[in-house]
DNA sequence: GCGGAACTGGGTCAGTCGTCCCAGTTCGCG
DNA sequence: CGCGAACTGGGACGACTGACCCAGTTCCGC
């Protein structure tokens, strides 16, 4: 077989485990289904990766890297107006969860057993304070642009965009309504921009 | 030991497995470990259950008569206005929330469990339906109580409701930040309130 | 009080899991 | 060229899982 460092062979797994969580889910998530899937054996899961819990801390970390939430930053930057701005990142959000649905479920299901995990939980709960993070900083980066300003602290703002979004994505993928979901988009842009008022 | 019907047994075992999900998560939601909490023997479970699986089945059909929701019908009757009724109705559920979080998490695992399992996937997607009508339900008796209307169908209102108290709930469960949990119930609040206008 | 049905406990099975070990192979460096 | 370190594959271990079987025990209706 052909023989990759260390680092190249997490690199592997990660990638693989990934793709084995988005289309198996996390209870299909066995270092036997990850190696089978990165085509590896099983002795070298372990030779790059001391436990199967290091690795899924491993792709906790990465969503808190976050540099999928901050692509949305590039929609907000064509639009004309705020409200479109909004209403375009909470569409493409959307689009984004609809592309990829397992993913988006795989990662709940990760963020679940963290919280359940007292190794991971401090993972978790840095999840959520990056997506806070990056939700204010689209908003802040909105009102700037645009010259306007936001009626509450964006911290909370950001909360609740966040809890929109999670609620959106829980939603369409309990019964994959797209019709229904578009409607609640268009709602939660409509709750997020009724804190924007002028400068 | 005690000798009791099958379907007393059935109660039985689905209270422990409800407790058992709470308290450890859907993972260690085993055969052994619902027995082991109900105090009976493995040969009991499959007596009263078929499978692990039909119980798992009764849980999220439980979920889907839907009685806890309903109690928060009796929060809005008690208020002065319709903004004080949907207030409180959001913070009596991130009441209910704080006061057993891991059985609102045990849920999720499960919805998430269902989702993945064929088998379960019909009562997922259930599972949110009835949470939509409930909420459906709970924003026309406000609109008639008070004699107001809503300025969108209450079925799209319904799903902005759920959408923000699974939102959160997630957030609360992220962080356990109450102070923050709470000013989202605010700004939850408020953004239903939006859509109310006079009759 | 007796027969048959209802119910129970303990033991067992095959399968999967995470982890580890070890004999071998291959590589880079001197 | 050779040596030691890096890396690899196959196999194995103990623990746990859901499901099942069967020999007993207990209860109810007659």
């Amino acid at each position: 077989m052909a023989r990759i460092s260390v680092a190249q062979r997490r690199e592997l797994l990660f990638a693989a485990a990934v793709r084995v969580l988005a289309r198996d889910g996390l209870s299909a998530l066995s270092t036997r289904a990850i190696v089978a899937e990165a085509e590896m054996s099983l002795a070298s899961f372990h030779y790059a990766y001391a436990s199967r819990e290091e690795l899924l801390g491993d792709i906790v970390a990465s969503v808190v890297g976050g540099e999928r939430e901050a692509g949305l930053a590039g929609v907000l930057g064509e639009a004309a107006t705020p409200e479109e701005a909004v209403r375009r990142a909470l569409a493409t959000y959307l689009d984004l969860v609809r592309a990829d649905p397992g993913r988006e479920q795989g990662m709940f299901e990760l963020t679940q057993h963290a919280l359940r995990t007292p190794a991971l939980a401090r993972l978790a709960s840095e999840q959520y304070q990056r997506y806070h993070e990056v939700a204010a900083e689209l908003l802040d980066h909105l009102a700037t642009r645009f010259d306007r300003r936001w009626d509450s602290p964006t911290a909370d703002l950001a909360r609740l965009v966040v809890a929109l979004t999670d609620g959106l994505t829980l939603s369409w993928l309990a019964d994959r309504d797209d019709a229904a979901a578009e409607r609640l988009a268009a709602l939660a842009a409509e709750a997020v921009l009724t804190h924007l008022e002028e400068a």
